[in-house]
DNA sequence: CTGAAAGCGCTTACAG
DNA sequence: CTGAAAGCGCTTACAG
């Protein structure tokens, strides 16, 4: 069954393809009467406009693109964080009319097949999403021309605008805070060293540290529960005398705390421990988790802001947003 | 930066844009040197086809919406039933160079925006997941023509084609197997009544039961593990004494045994328990779950070959996978 | 305020 | 095998 035109429903109202069109676009400069005919003849026919004729003429195709640099099985775990930039995302282009195309990327042919449908002019932008260091996504996309924004810092060299938060802020906050708490040895689980997230939450670690008598402790991880427990395995056996450990996730910490456990030590009194991001796991933890709050929410918002803003009012400059440390009770 | 048009790539190569054409569509009816002078053209311009005015003639989009009718916070759980479906669709529609459109339908406002988007011809075909009861996107859809299939049986009066496991024979493995095993007194934790997973699993429960002279027990859940165990919780209070229970979902299963751990109940040896889907997470509870094994990624290959066939080839019938106990330790 | 007409960038019979 | 031409279904200056 063929769907009706805009022809069919100027010829049923009996006017002219131009004045459907006005109608339909909601434009101001409609007789009211012939309005009314019009929308009367849409909703007799079931009308909906053809977007592929739409897109052609207008050049814009009203759907923006999150592509997700993480293979399934990670963005569909219980890591909170891509449900949050996923949720806030659909949500906020909805409020604008727009529509969230999910595309995943783990495999050179993701990569390829993203490129390519980004390039055909399916869609008006992108947000990326978990990039990882040797991603060509943003080179290959910076040269479509369509606009592109990513949620955190690129490492690649070629680095479309961003928004994220103060990673090595909150990293440097949270060890303050451990040494202000007379914490003499203090670890650190890293996250991937292929993501800022990993480096930046590094960084400020080994800067507090550096900066007094202390001696950095670090183990690395991949942001999961999993590798947060094998990590602090890993510390106790290098260092059975740590007092403290910072942790670039709080699922990661959540996972150090397990092991702690295990091991027989008790947090805070024998370890304490710092988390990052303040999901809803960290409230329910045992004990509840001391950690950086993580704007996750706030940075995808202002995603989508700068994305669907005029291009001549999008900031030149990468968008950071302030992280917070929360005290509970693991520290 | 304007993209280049096919219109370019003619007048560089020195041939009309009929040619072209056809060398970009794999047309064999061309002289392998033009062909070659067009390749090189569309390299040196990098032309990508502009995918709008494509569909705009082809009636085609190449794109495929899978319609997950469920809130982000489920669909991004850690139930791996959505994170399966979605890599494996993902997968074959690669395959066959289509794209996947991912959208999100938990809401009316989410419903009426996915129906406008279908309507507007911008995906070839959809496929529903997780259908609700009152789900108005089966009825919605069927009026645009557009191919529909559901992963699972919708319980819609209209009703599209669907795939689905065999819910029912299931449950009755199941429940037979444990009065096989001498069972007495034997409860089920039942899935949502507003969807077929959990209505069927439950027919097949009091199916086998009524045909026995054991009287049934039901308690209900989401299929979350949450829910198992406060199910489990009502079950243990309702009849103490009980000596068995089938679960309509792995999660929910694990859910009941975590219960039943803290209620001081040995698994298998005073309460044998039964799951359903066989996840990955049955294999490694403790005990190792006993369950029917659901072919989740099957059922989605299945709905992908059955969308993607020539109108004349689809099954008039819906196609009904078959289920397997799986006996391990629980029961 | 409304309509005739051009044009968005492709594909595909139809000739040759 | 190749090209000229029509047409897919819209929007938008441009006249009136």
């Amino acid at each position: 069954m063929r769907r009706p035109t805009l022809e069919a429903v100027a010829a049923r109202a009996g006017v002219s393809r131009a004045t459907v069109s006005r109608v339909v676009n909601g434009s101001a400069t409609v007789n009211a009467q012939i309005r009314d005919a019009v929308l009367r003849a849409i909703d007799e026919l079931g009308y909906v406009p053809n977007s592929a004729a739409r897109s052609l003429v207008t050049q814009r195709t009203d759907s923006i693109a999150l592509v997700v640099s993480e293979p399934a099985a990670r963005v569909f775990s219980d890591d909170p964080f891509f449900s949050i930039v996923v949720r806030t995302v659909s949500q906020e282009l909805e409020n604008a009319g727009k529509q969230l195309v999910l595309m995943l990327a783990s495999s050179p042919a993701g990569q390829t097949r993203v490129e390519r449908y980004v390039a055909g002019g399916h869609v008006d932008g992108v947000i990326l999403l978990s990039l990882h260091g040797s991603d060509p996504l943003p080179a290959a996309l910076s040269r479509t021309g369509v606009p592109v924004i990513s949620h955190g810092r690129p490492v690649s060299t070629v680095r479309p605008p961003y928004c994220d938060c103060d990673n090595v802020g909150g990293a440097r906050a949270a060890v303050r805070y451990l040494v202000a708490q007379g914490r003499r040895r203090i670890a650190t689980i890293a996250g991937p060293p292929d993501m800022t997230a990993g480096l930046d939450r590094l960084a400020g670690y080994r800067e507090v540290v550096s900066g007094t008598d202390r001696r950095s402790l670090v183990a690395m991880g991949d942001f999961t529960r999993e590798s947060g427990a094998a990590a602090m395995r890993q510390l106790l056996e290098d260092d059975p005398g740590l007092d403290a450990v910072f942790a670039a996730s709080d699922l990661m910490a959540i996972g150090a705390m397990h092991t702690l456990r295990r091991a027989g030590r008790r947090v805070p009194d024998d370890v304490a421990v710092v988390g990052f991001d303040d999901i809803e796991a960290a409230r329910f933890a045992d004990p509840p988790l001391t950690t950086v709050h993580h704007p996750i929410a706030e940075v995808a918002k202002e995603i989508v802001r700068i994305l669907l803003a005029p291009r001549d009012e999008r900031p030149g400059e990468p968008v950071i947003l302030p992280t917070e440390l929360v005290v509970r009770d693991s520290a």
